[in-house]
RNA sequence: GGGGCUGUAGCUCAGUUGGUUAGAGUGCCGGUCUGUCACACCGGAGGCCGCGGGUUCGAGUCCCGUCAGCCCCGCCA
């Protein structure tokens, strides 16, 4: 596997790599370094697997062709050593040879071998037996220098390095200019948690990393630098989640004088460009549909088109039915949404129950179901249904129906998650292995407890057919965002933003904000707004989550070389670690509590 | 902040109803072995049963607390 960069795998130490090595080069005289992967020591012969990132070959030591001295280290040698070895590439016996191994005709035969460095016998093991399960992720993390040694993490960590310098090729040849933004910034007032950094020069002031550099890259619209890109990474204090981290990197970009599909067809050009490198399928132009589609159809405003499993409205069919349930739910405005599962009535009533499950922890009070048989039918919901609703339904006998009335808020997210588990318990198969899919005109704002609050954040170019009701109905006001969602999982979210700063403003009233905490807050902004900023908009594309789904990988952390753990603890190093007494003092910062921030040394 | 799962040898795991000396595979150490590739065979060492408390004649096993890892909800403009 000699990719590009590595025509010249010749080093001071080494005259070529280990994973090359081919029938053609039997009789050459080469040497190589790596590690000692793995070893077969028969006694008058030893075999050790030598492992360096091209891969692996099977060196071998005998009497006829190594050295007395080699040969006797060779037998002491232990797993994960680094060694040098001088020798000849030579065919294997025939009924020796390995067609498991892509070097496996040849072997190394060694005349002389040099110790480098000899290696602690490992705390976890680099080489995996097949059915062998890997060490515990906190080993993993702790010792990562030894993960990050299998050809696994290597490959993914290869993957993520060819699809970023894709990235940045695809977008150079676009004229985009990769510009760096600041890390030592300002807090964000909104949004997630802000990481901090005390400044020694200033008492009782704070630095933060950025969260995102979307001002920055609005500020450098306005200063004529019309296509911006940074592969950029960005840190938000907030619990994690399998594919959540406190920092992370993203494909962040930003144009002027564009419109959303300048936006959507440059990151439809990208993705071919990176599916084709992790040699997966995306072919433009991509589905869309409207954020209201998508949370009418499948409950969830970032669907997995994989399955074409649709949720159906029977609040007409079923909304007369003498059932207090189904019609209250309609009377006070909701609907009556599900889905209809053809053969689905195999599915026992403990599976049923899994589903209410699913649905009761997304915020539902329960689940409707109602089995359809050929006299009738079974299940809860069924005492409501006559013939007349059956038939409105679509079901036939065989068929399940599970429901549930309310209101959209509540019953989309319930019945997307009942949609995920309905897939798995019916082992419905995908319909395809790559969906891809953009999800258009989200609102502008959200509502969370009587507050306002931006859908995606404050700078948002309102939907211009709605915006005369951004002041008496903002609710209903939809926005010129986007966001990529591929295979149920958000790649990527953007918008055109505002650059008129009378109508930024008005945005941020609506938000809440008086006069003063505006020019506070975001004056550097409307300033520069003000003083002759483009039409621009952009995106940002999540590249550890695009690698992960894109590897299928189960975790970001199988993505990142040195990952946080759930608890955003760093356990290689050993990160973060308490503070002395003199360092606090000299940042202006004290410990709360007694105990606190008191380090061990 | 809340819920769930897990924690026993270096690593992966088993451990019965609470009962005598806590086991297996692998790795490690020693030995035999010239065609292995999960080499084979013989022998050996290796345990704070995460930590603290409680119940009990007796706790790896039951109870309470706590720590760590993972998953989920809240949170993530």
């Amino acid at each position: 596997m000699t990719g590009r960069g590595e025509g010249s795998e010749a080093t001071g130490f080494r005259s070529r790599t280990a994973g090359g090595l081919r029938s053609s080069d039997a009789g050459r005289t080469e040497r190589l370094t790596g590690w000692v992967h793995r070893r077969r020591d028969l006694g008058g012969l030893l075999f050790v697997d030598l492992r360096d990132r091209s891969g692996l070959v099977q060196i071998s030591f005998g009497p006829e062709w190594t050295e007395a001295e080699s040969l006797t280290e060779a037998h002491k040698l232990g797993s994960e050593s680094v060694i040098r070895v001088e020798g000849e590439v030579a065919l294997r016996p025939t009924e020796a040879r390995n067609p498991e191994l892509p070097t496996g005709d040849v072997e190394f035969r060694v005349q002389r071998l040099e110790l480098l460095n000899p290696a602690r016998t490992p705390q976890i093991p680099v080489y995996r037996g097949p059915d062998e399960d890997l060490a515990a992720e906190e080993l993993r993390l702790k010792h990562r220098h030894l993960d990050l040694r299998r050809s696994e993490l290597q490959a993914n960590l290869r993957l993520r390095h060819d699809l970023v310098l894709a990235t940045r090729n695809y977008f150079d040849r676009l004229g985009f200019l990769e510009i760096e933004t600041p890390i030592l910034t300002k807090t964000t007032p909104e949004g997630a948690r802000d990481y901090l950094v005390p400044s020694r020069v200033h008492p009782g002031e704070f630095f933060a990393l950025p969260q995102s550099p979307q001002i920055y890259k609005q500020v450098l619209m306005t200063a004529g630098y019309d296509r911006y890109v940074q592969i950029a990474r960005c840190f938000r204090d907030e619990d994690l989640r399998a594919d959540r981290q406190p920092e992370f990197t993203q494909i962040d970009l930003e144009a002027a004088f564009v419109e959303p599909d300048d936006i959507l067809g440059w990151i439809e050009g990208l993705m071919a460009e990176m599916a084709a490198t992790a040699e997966i399928e995306a072919v433009p132009p991509f589905e869309r549909m409207t954020h209201a589609e998508a949370l009418d159809r499948f409950g969830s405003d970032r669907p997995d088109l994989r399955w074409s499993l649709e949720i159906s409205d029977w609040t007409d069919a079923f909304g007369s039915a003498d059932s207090k349930i189904l019609r209250n739910a309609v009377e006070e405005g909701g609907r009556i949404r599900g889905f209809l599962l053809r053969e689905g009535a195999r599915l026992s009533r403990r599976e049923i129950e899994e589903l209410e499950k699913a649905a009761q922890a997304a915020g539902a009070p329960g689940l409707l179901w109602a089995k359809r048989t050929d006299d009738g039918g079974s299940g809860p919901l069924s005492r409501w249904l006559g013939e007349g609703e059956w038939e409105l339904s679509g079901a036939r006998p065989g068929d399940l129906i599970v429901a549930a009335a309310g209101p959209d808020a509540m019953t989309s997210p319930a019945l997307s998650a009942v949609r995920g588990s309905v897939i798995g318990a019916m082992g419905l198969p995908a319909e395809r292995d790559h969906a891809w899919l953009w999800v258009l005109d989200f609102p502008l704002f959200e509502e969370h407890e009587g507050r306002m609050h931006p859908g995606h954040h404050p700078f948002v170019l309102p939907h211009p057919e709605d915006l005369d009701r951004l002041d008496e109905d903002p609710l209903s006001v939809r926005s010129l965002a986007y966001d990529l969602v591929y295979n149920g999982s958000e790649l990527g979210s953007g918008s055109i933003r505002i650059h008129d700063p009378e109508l930024q403003r008005r945005v941020f009233q609506a938000l809440g904000m008086q006069e003063e905490e505006i020019a506070r807050k975001y004056g550097f902004l409307l300033e520069a707004l003000a003083s002759g900023a483009p039409p621009h908009g952009g995106i940002a594309l999540g590249v550890d989550r695009l690698v992960k789904d894109f590897i299928g990988a189960g975790s970001l952390r199988d993505v990142i070389a040195f990952p946080k753990t759930t608890a955003a603890r760093a356990l290689f190093e050993g990160a973060p670690t308490p503070l002395g007494a003199a360092e606090m003092e000299e940042l202006h910062i004290a410990p709360l509590r007694r105990g606190a921030g008191v380090p061990a040394s």
